[in-house]
DNA sequence: GCCACAACCGGACTATAGTCCAATTGTCTT
DNA sequence: AAGACAATTGGACTATAGTCCGGTTGTGGC
């Protein structure tokens, strides 16, 4: 088994900058925990974290780069889960129970760490669109919904009721319970084949 | 963004503010359609209208208020459509053929304006969902979704997937005419009532 | 016409995101 | 072990949104 596989980064890491890494995303953790997302500013972390600004920037890019990275260890959990977990997440379910375990599961994610979701869609213009995670999601709906005339536009429209802005806005208006029973509603009408 | 801000209020306005006010939407107007919304800065703009920032901040609120006031005109235009014009947009045609209208109207308004509309949403947090029009639309296709089980949470989907940023980051991806579709068909598909 | 007062004005000021580059530090080669 | 080289560092710097307040100017009452 070639070691080359098994190297975190390809390009090895410096050792002070792996040091540097996780001081800034321990101190963007605790400090975001205690003030909010909002509330703290990127000087803030790099004073806390003991590091320059500019290497604050070089390794996350901008706020919603931090955001990402913050939230990487539990976005992975929902992908393993879907790639390799039991359904009716997982393979194994027709594709309506997995959109719904899917809607039902993203959502629980969605409430536990909404504002860093939101930093992280929010912060650059069209940062939601480009990472990684986003497209994922994505295709992992599209092949659910290949049914439907136009997949990836389907993909896109239940995406959309999910966005951390668009739940941010209604929380306070409809409460959890409805949203929730809302968006599985969605995904099922979105799942309908257009036999009318 | 108050919306007290952006119409002309009862008590009368000092013929001083108004001139101002109009120098403002001028000279905004010619420098967004120069150089982009984005491009331009706020000081940019207060400079080119002969004005100061702070009468800038007053008036406007912030970027997303001055976005929206030179909006005004053209979404009474479509609101006025609705309320009082001919069908399938205004009274007189069935839920569903007046949703498909609207949905078709709004997209042809979004495209025409897209970067102002963006901006208009996105300058502030939540700015998109505090806005008057925002409210119109809502209200409209909830009346429009009277026979689903929650109006209020599937006209928030529609808009969800009308939204100046999410149309943004599909345009190059999908195009226009299958956005317009996908819409159409979602829209379809929220009316259905959930005679399963 | 004149006065008082509220509304308005504008630019200096603050706060924050993000950039840049000279100096430093780690790593690899010989 | 030392030198060469590249990656890394960090704080000074820029740009921009948005706030604040002392001075000014309309406006309505007398």
């Amino acid at each position: 088994m070639p070691l080359e596989l098994l190297r975190t980064p390809p390009p090895k890491e410096r050792v002070d900058a792996a040091r540097n890494r996780a001081a800034v995303l321990k101190a963007a953790a605790r400090l975001f925990a205690e003030q909010g997302v909002e509330a703290v500013s990127m000087d803030q972390v790099a004073a806390a974290a003991g590091v320059g600004k500019g290497t604050l920037f070089r390794r996350f890019g901008d706020k919603s780069g931090l955001a990402a990275a913050l939230l990487d260890a539990r976005e992975r959990v929902l992908q393993e889960a879907i790639l390799h977990g039991p359904p009716p997440l997982g393979l194994g379910a027709a594709a309506d129970e997995r959109l719904a375990a899917f809607v039902d599961a993203y959502f629980d994610y969605l409430l536990e760490h909404l504002d860093l979701i939101r930093m992280s869609e929010t912060a650059a213009p069209g940062a939601r669109y480009r990472i990684g995670a986003y497209r994922f999601w994505h295709r992992h709906l599209a092949i659910l919904l290949s049914a439907t005339p136009d997949p990836e536009h389907a993909a896109h429209a239940v995406l959309a009721a999910l966005s951390a802005e668009h739940i941010t806005a209604l929380l306070p208006e409809l409460g959890e319970k409805r949203i929730r029973a809302g968006l599985l509603r969605l995904a099922r009408s979105a799942m309908q084949r257009p036999g009318r």
